[in-house]
DNA sequence: ACCGTACTGGACCGTCGGTCCAGTTGTCCA
DNA sequence: TGGACAACTGGACCGACGGTCCAGTACGGT
């Protein structure tokens, strides 16, 4: 990050304020009718600071993501369990759940903001590799758990399940009526269902449309 | 559709043509980058007819996905099982999510493209309620299937969970990358281990993790 | 053949993401 | 303390795009 200076306070200021603004005109305001300038406007800076410091929209919705994960980040690797290590892989794996839905529940716009464009580089084929590094890391985390309670499932593919949940409209809809608990309950029976289930029980690979391809 | 006249020639050729450059263009470009401007003159016709009939953007998109999902649509309440009526709400349901997969993935791009608008009027608050039909049939179909077969869960807010899968970008890269397989795989063994598991076995509604982390 | 109208298409508009660069200001070092 | 330098700032500017408008066109009914 800073690699030799230390961050001008007026920067540091000004990130804050831009950080700020935008969270105000998140909570107020449809994500995807907020413009940057927008955006600069209301933190009393001009356009070029916000994206001297964020590079572009997607930069701008990053880092402040970045930022509200931070919490969950730091109960996760060192906080107490059953979020922190130290607690069964299933009961860490149904808190972390659960506070995931918390984070996204208090930050209704935010990931309909990211949208997609969370796991994509989308200018001339950047690095289609690099993910949002909250998302990486969210997937990350539940992947192991599963794998760790379920060798003989698919964890990585069941992660990415459970985290598109995060992404839809519908849902997102329910979250900003205070549904959260009900989601989180459905989440829990879910992965409940899912750990509990006998191993071979799933019918296997049905013949698909013949030129589905294989893997 | 047709109310009164019938549709003049000159317009359905066109209409068709539109729709078919669209796709092609979605082929080969991401979703999000491809101008009405482009369509218009793909299609070899002036951007005003684009607009004159489809509205926007988004009624492009909603077009293309309803012609698309129609052959779905009839299999599902017309066809024979069982993925028509019939066969026991279990089987319909495997073999419907199988089908939706196969749909989707022969559509990359599109579903993407419709994004999280899929039901969202974005608008002034235009009629928030109105979902996509597409989705809305889907939606529909899941909610009653897994509700007869297992009445004890929130059937409605499973199946937005299951189609949240639909719009994940990790996942639409896997089925760019011909995994349709290991997505329809794994989403059986959700489906499975979720209508096989005991009824009272999750627990249920715990009071939040005290712990988790604030803000 | 001819009339009314639905359809057509390109000029046009306002907005927005992003770039640029000249001026400013914080920070480091002597 | 002061000077030099780079980092930061911000607003003018640009190209592109979604969407509107409307004068002209040509289809289809009669």
């Amino acid at each position: 990050m800073t690699e030799g200076r230390r961050e001008r306070a007026d920067a540091a200021r000004n990130r804050h304020a831009i950080l700020l603004a935008t969270e105000e005109l998140l909570a107020r305001h449809r994500p995807e009718q907020i413009s940057m300038e927008q955006v600069a406007a209301a933190a009393g800076v001009g356009k070029g600071t916000v994206f001297h410091r964020f590079g572009n929209r997607m930069g701008l919705m990053r880092a402040l993501m970045a930022e509200r994960a931070l919490a969950l980040h730091e109960a996760v690797t060192t906080g107490p369990p059953p979020l922190g290590p130290g607690a069964p892989s299933r009961e860490r794996l149904l808190a972390f759940l659960d506070a995931v839905v918390d984070v996204v529940a208090r930050n209704k716009g935010l990931l309909a903001a990211l949208g997609h464009a969370v796991t994509t580089a989308h200018k001339p084929e950047e690095d289609p590799r690099s993910a949002h590094p909250v998302y990486q890391f969210w997937h990350d985390h539940i992947t192991s758990l599963i794998s760790q309670e379920r060798s003989d499932l698919d964890a990585e593919l069941l992660a990415h399940i459970l985290l598109a949940t995060l992404h839809s409209d519908p849902i997102l809809r329910l979250l900003e009526q205070g549904d959260g608990q009900r989601l989180a309950d459905s989440l829990r029976t879910l992965v409940t269902a899912l750990l509990n289930a006998s191993a071979g029980r799933t019918e296997p690979r049905n013949s698909r449309h013949p030129n589905a391809p294989q893997r």
